[in-house]
Formats: structure tokens, sequence, C-alpha cells
DNA sequence: ACAGTAACACTAACGGTTAGCTTTTTGGAA
DNA sequence: TTCCAAAAAGCTAACCGTTAGTGTTACTGT
């Protein structure tokens, strides 16, 4: 009762792999909502049941890879060079992220994303959950110490970064717009217990 | 055939009205998650489909009255005094907002809302359409000339103050946390066409 | 070889939502 | 006053995502 030794993870690995591949094949081909699970779970090969053991939900199909999301922006905060500042660290991560999915071959994923307001809503909550996630390690981090809330407020700014500058028509040019609103917002927070805290 | 003089929107909205309440009621007698729609539909003695034609969505019932949220920030911007800056106009009507859904007599349904995933999702993307309601005010005011970026992240960052606010252990601190921070990032936004900027 | 367990399958259902169609109510015109 | 068109409400029957319950197969460590 160890971990497991490999073919048993390798096959569960491979139906997962599978289920994604061919749902993500059928709603390019013909739109997230003209699918059904039934359908998916079919051509797949395997049954409804298993469908969701491996994926939480319908929408959970499309955001497959998306943890990797909130590991990136947690792993810039975290792995940051001793007395590198915060904020552009994570000003290359969002810049990573925003280049990865307006890339050219990203294209036809993110149109079925928008045309479905089932798929925009689920991806509305998720970054928020990356959000917490982010806030979480800011508050963790001891060379920062800073507020509950404003860890949490700068988390929720920087995954606004990342949201309006997708949409906008040049990625780039918005995110040099907002990262230095972003920059200033932080200056104005103190560290707990500075010299204008009396405490 | 001109418009309807009166009983018939009455009536239509007096069925609303009752099918709001009987919601709102068993939700709370009962739990969210325990109450369905039929159960709602019958004890308001309306079929299910009468249902429907009013409310989009089992969560649009909950969140009945939240159209008022966004046509009080908009009007914050458009109806404030000519030269008044806009941050502080904002403020206000944020700090009076999160007093309304903070205090006692709103508790419960906040704490439902609190325990079912389907409705804290339905209230982030809800949020989210009010922050886009926001932007385009920003963008249409004529004394602000922001950019599109930056209208959308300045209305961002407000809901955002909103909903960190909220959740705080002390909704007031927090807002005296998050509002500088949104000032300073504000005021490092320049109108188009301004000196630093030679188009 | 064997026992335990993880992965998968099947059936049947539940709950939100919608389509299709009929009936009632209402406002205004003849 | 009577009658018509449209709005509102109703009923039935389904669709679809999702889950519970219950087996069955396949792999792992002993």
């Amino acid at each position: 009762m160890t971990v497991p030794t490999g073919r048993r993870e390798r096959k569960k690995a491979a139906t997962r792999q599978k289920i994604a591949d061919t749902a993500l094949r059928l709603f390019l081909e013909r739109g997230y909502d003209a699918v059904g699970i039934r359908e998916v779970a079919a051509e797949a090969d395997v049954a409804v049941t298993t469908l969701f053991s491996h994926f939480a939900s319908k929408e959970a199909l499309v955001f497959e890879q998306d943890q990797h999301f909130a590991r990136s922006l947690v792993r810039a905060v975290t792995e940051r060079a001793p007395h590198e500042p915060l904020v552009p660290a994570l000003r290359r991560e969002i810049e990573a992220l925003v280049r990865h999915c307006t890339a050219d071959e990203a294209a036809p994923v993110w149109r079925m994303i928008d045309a479905s307001p089932a798929l925009r809503s689920y991806e509305d909550s998720m970054r928020l959950r990356h959000a917490e996630l982010l806030a979480d390690a800011l508050a963790a981090d001891p060379g920062l110490s800073r507020t509950t809330t404003a860890c949490r407020t700068l988390a929720r700014f920087v995954i606004d970064a990342y949201t309006v500058a997708r949409e906008a028509a040049d990625p780039q040019a918005a995110l040099d717009e907002i990262f230095p609103m972003i920059e200033a917002a932080w200056a104005v927070t103190r560290p707990t217990g500075s010299p204008a805290d009396p405490a």
C-alpha cells in the first residue's frame, strides 16, 4: 500500500489525457455547447462516471492545464531572488502568461471560451481562486510583512492585470499601462510594524 | 398597442416579487441546495416555466436586487459634482454598499451565499459584469479622458475593494487600506493627450 | 498465488433548464 | 359592448450535467 510503482499511474494519466484531448477536439470541431458529456465519453471510449472521476465538471475539461497558472504566479513570489522587488517579479510572470495565451496557436481555444458564457463564468471563478492562492503566498512571505488585506488586494490587482491585458488590443501595451498602477498601489502599503505604524 | 397602462405591469411585478420572496424564505429556512426549483414554484403557486420567465436561473433568485449595485456605482461617476475628484466619489459609494451588506439584518443571506459554491461563483461573474458597466461609465466621462485599459483596470480595482472589504474582519479598516492603493494607482494614469504623451 | 485497492463500468436517477403548445388574462379598437 | 392580438401563465415532456449505488476488472505489494 505504498506509492504505486508506475503502470497504474501511467494508465490513469493516459485515460485522463485521452478524455481531455477528445473533448477539446470535439469542442473545437462542433462548438462547446453542441457537444454533450455522453458524447465525449463515448468518443473517448470511457464511461460517463469515469470522465467525472477525472474532471470535476464539463468546463474543467477545457481548463485542464490551468493549475499551471496559479503555480507559476506563486513560484514567482516564493522563488524570486533574495531582496528582488516583488512587483517586477510578478510582472515578468504575468507577461509570460499573457504571451502564452495570446499566441496564435491558442486563438481557437480562446475564441471558443469567449463564445460560451458557461466557460467565461468558470474562468472568472477559477482566476479568483488563483488570486487567493497568490494572496496566501504573499502573506506567507517573511520579507513582505503586509496585512492580509494588502496581500489579497495586490493578488487581485495582479489577476486583473492578466485579464485586462489578455482582452486588450495590444496586451503588451496594456501591461505597460497597468503595472505602473500596481506598482504605485503597492508602494503606498507599509510593512506591519513600520515607523508610521505606532502599534 | 401603445405602452401598457399599468395593471398588467403591476401584476407581472407582483408575480415576480412573490416568486423572489418565496424563494428567499425557503432558501433561508432549509438551505439553498436543499430547495428545488419545482418546490419554489409550487410554494409560490406558479409554473416552473413562469418562474424561469422572470428569473434567468436559480441563482438569480437570490441576487434579485443586484442591478442596484452596478447602477449605484455608475451614478457615483456620472452624477458627481463637476470637478469633484473621481476616486473619493467611488469610495463613498463603495463604503455605503459595504455597510449595507454587512448590516446585521443581511447576515443570514450572506451566510447562505458563502455556503454555496454555486452562489459564490455566480456572484463572482456578476461583479465582473458590474465592473464592465463601471468601466463603460468611466470611459464615457468627458472629464477623465483615460484609455480603455485604465478605465477597465480602475473599475476592477474598485470591485476588488468591495469584495475584499466585505470579507475582511473589519470592513471599514480594510477600505482605509485599499482606497489609498487605488488612489495611488489612479494618480499614475494620465489623460490621453497629456503633456507626457507626445502623440 | 493472493488480498487489497484503485480504476473503471453500468444503470438509474436527480435537479436545473428549455421547447412546444394550450389556456387565461388584459388592453384597446370596432 | 364585443371582440381581437398580444402578453402572461400553464402543462408536459424532455435534455443535459452530475451523482449515488453497485459491481467488475486490473494492478500492486506481500
